[in-house]
DNA sequence: TAGATTGTTAATCGATTAACAATC
DNA sequence: TAGATTGTTAATCGATTAACAATC
């Protein structure tokens, strides 16, 4: 992969290809074999050099004077993003934003499946959400060390919670977080957090509207 | 307000003026007077300068030799998001997303209040959640036009329902959504969208893991 | 071959940051 | 006044896009 020798590859660049890769699924349900960057750069909004050059970051895809052909393109930037495997969760705090993703069918239907979960509050723990034993955050490296571990963290905590159990989550070794909280958290190198923030957008959805103004944002 | 006069300011800016606020308000809460660009660029994980060029897009904001006042800022902030005022907020979508979002703390605590609920499910309408009625979605022409109206829509259905709802939110005056769903909506110039892709960004978080790469996005 | 569309270069555009005069 | 930090310019850096040769 073209990305370990060269590190220039755009940072919203492969956001993109993920959002490529959203399009080409929907078309290849569609049946649909072939497309060209013209119009799949229709569909994503975006333009057709951009998607050739994001491409190009990696290698060839395409077929000059025909397009790409969608499935094998899917599978290459599956290849690319890495959700051509299974990837598994851990959702720490089993609140209401917690339990909602849990249920999001949108993560099975990727190959994100949760394989644990984690709150703080006696009352929770022990009890069952979708099919899974809340456990308490303090068992996290048991269950690490002995039945398992989990590629991802989902948290969902309070803002209090938010840093010791990323600390926590960091101890046991876990190396990726997806923050749902409004927390910046320290972590050290080696370790990917991506921030899901809420109200940042909620608050830049806000100013597009008092301007008028087309700002736009992928994401 | 410059942005009227200039449309030169940067889109990743606005949405760093809002990280800039969230952390001003976690700084007056500690009682803090005032602050350099340079620590507030610290707590933000930003460049100083950065924070005082998106601060000059509007305006002059800070005293030289000393910093910016925390209070004043955070209220000019306020005013240039346009958040130093109440929004009401519509959920569309009344699910495990759309009721997780409901009882999402931090909304409220920012003045964004639901004022009202939509879903399709006749068994879900006419139930509570979180001290509001559920509402049938054809009813959300009368609801607007006689009960009062709601200035954001959180658009939170099945991928199915979602550009059938915009539409229906476009057709009685709403003009900004926040979209949970991965739908690409088709919207009307003068409508806002925002959308809020978990999925997408989880893809580049796997991204990132698997290449060790340190690229990072906002919001 | 004619038509189409990729892959890639080069030009443009926009955003970030270093540097420093202004000034508290 | 000396020290500090803003506001702003100019230089740098990076990302987007137009254009076109390569080639199916």
């Amino acid at each position: 992969m073209q990305s370990q020798y060269s590190p220039k590859v755009p940072k919203i660049a492969v956001l993109r290809l993920a959002l490529y890769a959203k399009n080409l699924d929907f078309l290849e349900r569609q049946g649909l074999e072939i497309i060209s960057s013209l119009r799949l750069a229709e569909l994503c909004g975006v333009n057709p050099a951009q998607i050739r050059k994001d491409l190009a970051y990696f290698g060839q895809f395409g077929v000059r004077g025909r397009g790409y052909y969608v499935k094998s393109l899917l599978q290459e930037l599956h290849t690319i993003l890495g959700i051509n495997r299974r990837w598994t969760l851990g959702l720490v705090g089993a609140g209401n934003l917690g339990r909602a993703l849990l249920h999001h069918a949108q993560f099975a239907r990727e190959g994100f499946v949760f394989s644990v979960i984690f709150d703080k509050d006696p009352a929770k723990v022990g009890t069952q959400v979708g099919g899974l034993l809340i456990r308490h955050i303090n068992t996290l490296g048991q269950w690490i060390g002995n039945e398992g571990s989990f590629d991802i963290a989902m948290l969902a905590t309070g803002t209090q919670a938010a840093q010791t159990c990323t600390g926590l989550l960091i101890k046991y070794g876990i190396r990726a977080i997806l923050n749902f909280t409004p927390v910046k958290l320290q972590v050290p190198e080696g370790v990917y957090v991506e921030d899901v923030d809420m109200t940042l957008r909620l608050n830049l959805l806000c100013y597009r509207v008092i301007t008028g103004s087309e700002h736009s944002l992928n994401g």
